[in-house]
DNA sequence: TCCTAACTTGGACTTCGTCTAAGTCAACAC
DNA sequence: GTGTTGACTTAGACGAAGTCCAAGTTAGGA
């Protein structure tokens, strides 16, 4: 994420605080937050900022590849900005805590051709679930 | 799906016509349809039937492993009736359809004890993405 | 410093799903 | 067959997540 800013300018971006401000509270390893969580955040730091453009920068960084969306469980989207090194999410069923890891093999290698009706299979992603530490029983 | 209303009755479910339209309904192969579209095709044979019902029982279709949940992009859940042979799904970016898919090998074993962070892990979800016959340029 | 297209804002609106209180009925006992 | 009862269903209000829009603001080039 560090030089995010750089590469926003590059394409073009206009910087506004607001938009640097989430790209701000989107940083670090294993982070996953929603968009109302973004939101919380980055009114901490800038209050007057609204709803509507933190839903409007995140689907952008969505758009240029620099932010992916997961869609873990039908309810709030969350956003992660490790899109630069693949990886899987691995979820608690009990909490909803999630962490990023990186499985060996290539998943998509797994799907035989007479298993893909014809489709271009451009992707491939695994979610793990399982109970953490914390929600396991003894 | 062929048993399933004698499954339902052994497990002390009271058998009303609700119940029995939504398992109907909810019966084939490749059938991945939102809560919406479920009340929809149950509403063409049992006109008075509520929203609030269709929820209910699909929810404890789900609950009794009858039926598996699917969240494929942040939008409405699908609901999947091949609950009882292990699958993944394969989605068309463009159109959204999906298909029940058999990966060879267990996704579950690609993920080293390393990378398990503690977690008792127990199941792993795939879903492959790509364009389908229909949505593939040229 | 000025200009303008791009960006932001607040609030209304949509979609998907849950909850509740009142009414209905499947299944069991007789 | 009839009665009883608790489980089930209903309509509609509510809530959470996300989108849209018209009006106001501003980053960055001229």
């Amino acid at each position: 994420m560090s030089d995010l800013l750089g590469r926003l300018r590059g394409r073009g971006w206009r910087l506004t605080s607001q938009r640097r401000v989430v790209a701000e509270v989107l940083d670090g390893e294993h982070v996953h937050l929603t968009a109302d969580e973004v939101h919380a955040r980055a009114t901490a730091r800038l209050p007057e900022i609204s709803r509507a453009t933190v839903y409007n920068t995140l689907g952008e960084l969505v758009a240029l590849g620099e932010v992916l969306e997961v869609a873990t469980d039908g309810r709030a989207k969350r956003y992660d900005p490790n899109a630069h090194r693949a990886h899987q999410h691995l979820i608690c069923s009990g909490c909803g805590a999630i962490r990023d890891v990186h499985p060996h093999g290539d998943p998509l290698a797994a799907l035989p051709a007479a298993e893909r009706f014809g489709f271009a299979v451009t992707a491939a992603e695994v979610t793990y679930r399982g109970l953490c530490p914390n929600c396991r029983p003894s």
